[in-house]
DNA sequence: CTGGGGAGGGGGCCC
DNA sequence: GGGGCCCCCTCCCCA
């Protein structure tokens, strides 16, 4: 991004004054095309090879060569405390194995609720950008990424764009020069609510951010990186 | 160099 | 599911 226009700071304008986001901001056709997020593209055997790594026991059965008792211990949500007897652990309650941890199911209802609480965060994550290589878990987050590409709000002053609607209109305020976020401690106002919770940290004796070699405190994170980065000294 | 303000981005939550 | 909002974060600039 290049330098920021220099605006005067008590500029009046209208808020029609700038394009009003459309309702529909995903370009239909190029971006959101039937490729675009179709499974058929996503669940490449790449990403099944990586999500069921033992391959052909996604329907349920045991992986091959997998440690079920190493692994049944350590997620067990607190429901055996000892180890398993035969008698409370028929057969017919392991018939539905999780692929991901090895958690075994009497029903395959069971185990599809698991998987969709617990084991299938990755496997969900399948919804691929265009533009990116990024990947999301849910068809709205990922058009709430494109937007970020796309930038379908745009500031009718100077025709900056913007991936949502109150972004344009905290850009808005760097025209109009409204601050409507007002520190309770000198009343100074901010536009930006991010800005003002930075600067009540100014007012604070002990900031949020703290150096652990030498327990100093700094207001942002990026001091204390800036701080950590310079090599601390370990003396405050 | 440090501290702080301004501006903006992205993810998540709630309605 | 979508929009609004919040929170956290980052970058840039300046005193």
């Amino acid at each position: 991004m290049g330098p920021r226009p220099v605006l005067p700071p008590a500029v009046l304008v209208s808020p029609l004054l700038y394009e009003p986001c459309p309702l529909s901001v995903m370009p239909p056709g190029e971006v959101l095309g039937g490729t675009t997020y179709y499974p058929p593209l996503v669940w490449d055997a790449g990403l099944l090879s990586s999500l069921f790594p033992a391959g052909g026991e996604a329907a349920g059965g045991p992986a091959p060569g997998l440690d079920l008792a190493a692994l049944s211990s350590e997620e067990d949500e607190g429901k055996s405390s000892g180890p398993p007897s035969p008698a409370s652990a028929p057969a017919a309650a392991e018939r539905f194995r999780c692929a991901q941890c090895a958690k075994a199911y009497s029903t395959f209802a069971g185990l599809s609720k698991h998987k969709q609480l617990h084991c299938d965060a990755q496997a969900r994550k399948c919804f691929s950008c265009k533009y990116c290589e990024k990947e999301y878990v849910s068809l709205g987050a990922l058009k709430m990424h494109i937007r970020s590409h796309t930038l379908p709000c745009v500031c009718k002053m100077c025709g900056k764009a913007f991936s949502r609607p109150w972004l344009l209109q905290g850009h808005i305020r760097t025209h109009t020069g409204e601050k409507p976020f007002s520190c309770t401690h000198c009343n100074r106002a901010f536009a930006d609510r991010s800005n003002l919770r930075a600067h009540l940290q100014t007012h604070s004796d002990v900031k949020k951010y703290q150096c652990k070699t030498c327990s100093r405190t700094f207001s942002r994170m990026s001091l204390l990186h800036k701080h950590e980065e310079t090599g601390c000294s370990g003396a405050r």
